[in-house]
DNA sequence: TATACGTGGAT
DNA sequence: TATCCAAGTAT
């Protein structure tokens, strides 16, 4: 632990204590299942949309076990428009493992929580830190990121996590207990904040001083991220669908769903049209269109009987 | 290790 | 307008 590792965390921690958000999840009074509820909607989704859902979620089910005794087509409904919707399946599993294997607490070491559906490295870190205040080495996208460019002065941290990436992540974490959560909130905070992907506000940093991305005249990327395709994709008629579904008070006929008519409905008030529309203006190929229902069925995110197709 | 997996705001 | 990107996980 040397001098310039000291300094990091002084400068982080101190920026973090005055700028840090004030997030519910957070507040000393949020129980594990609220963190853990928090983690597993904030993966790949950004804080200001997972809010509104966190907060109906945590009312509606403050425990595992009352999440657990509704059906788990009721969680992907209450998902809404978060995205992955297989992350409330994987969300609803974990309550009934923490209900039947654990007594209907969350569990508090990293082995055991990796071991909950959805649950993974990252996930089990960060809340065996943040709900238990254990001493973890949580990495996720903002702290390779901040790593990368405050310590290994690169532009973006590599495609997939390193070895590396994992060994300077334990080199640099605090030795204390208290300190080593305050730090990964704290690195956490600042790639979220001001070490952006784009556009970073580096003029507000606390370790501007030290970057070595900085330092070294903030060289670009050394390799092209590749895109997310998304138009005409298996992943766009899946959602489409999914869309239908939440959207619908009874079975859809699976008929329906696969040739869907033109039938514009404009809503009066968010002038949005009906899903079902929306999923006809895909226009997709029929055999792309029973893949993605037949990957829905599979992935076990919709059931079909003889009524038609819902939300399991 | 590479790929599949939603959604919507920002640029 | 098209692309980027967001507190990843499972296979």
């Amino acid at each position: 632990m040397n001098q310039q590792v000291r300094e990091l965390h002084t400068s982080i921690t101190g920026w973090f204590a005055v700028h840090a958000r004030k997030l519910p999840w957070r507040e000393p009074d949020c129980t594990a299942w609220g963190v853990l509820v928090s983690e597993i909607m904030l993966q790949q989704t950004p804080v200001v949309r997972v809010l509104p859902v966190w907060q109906e979620w945590m009312h509606r089910w403050p425990s595992p076990a009352a999440l657990a005794s509704e059906s788990s087509g009721e969680a992907v409904r209450a998902w809404g428009r978060l995205g992955y919707p297989r992350r409330a399946l994987r969300l609803h599993a974990a309550a009934a493992a923490i209900t039947e294997d654990f007594g209907g607490e969350v569990p508090s070491t990293h082995a055991a929580l990796l071991s909950l559906p959805g649950v993974g490295d990252y996930t089990a870190a960060a809340v065996a830190a943040f709900a238990f205040g254990r001493r973890e080495t949580v990495v996720d996208t903002n702290i390779r990121r901040v790593h990368a460019r405050a310590v290994t002065g690169n532009a973006l941290p590599s495609p997939a996590l390193t070895a590396a990436e994992m060994r300077l992540a334990r080199e640099l974490m605090p030795d204390g207990v208290s300190e080593s959560v305050a730090w990964n909130a704290a690195v956490m905070e600042l790639g979220a904040l001001i070490c952006t992907a784009r556009n970073p506000k580096c003029s507000q940093c606390p370790v501007l001083e030290q970057c070595a991305w900085v330092s070294a005249g903030r060289p670009d990327p050394h390799y092209v991220p590749k895109g997310q395709a998304w138009a005409g994709t298996d992943r766009q008629v899946r959602g489409a669908m999914m869309a239908v579904l939440r959207n619908a008070q009874a079975p859809v006929q699976r008929a329906l769903l696969l040739h869907p008519p033109v039938n514009l409905v404009p809503s009066p008030a968010a002038g949005e049209l009906d899903p079902l529309a929306a999923l006809h203006r895909l226009a997709a190929p029929q055999e792309q269109m029973e893949r993605a229902l037949a990957g829905l069925i599979a992935d076990r995110l919709a059931a079909e009987d003889a009524r038609g197709v819902s939300l399991p």
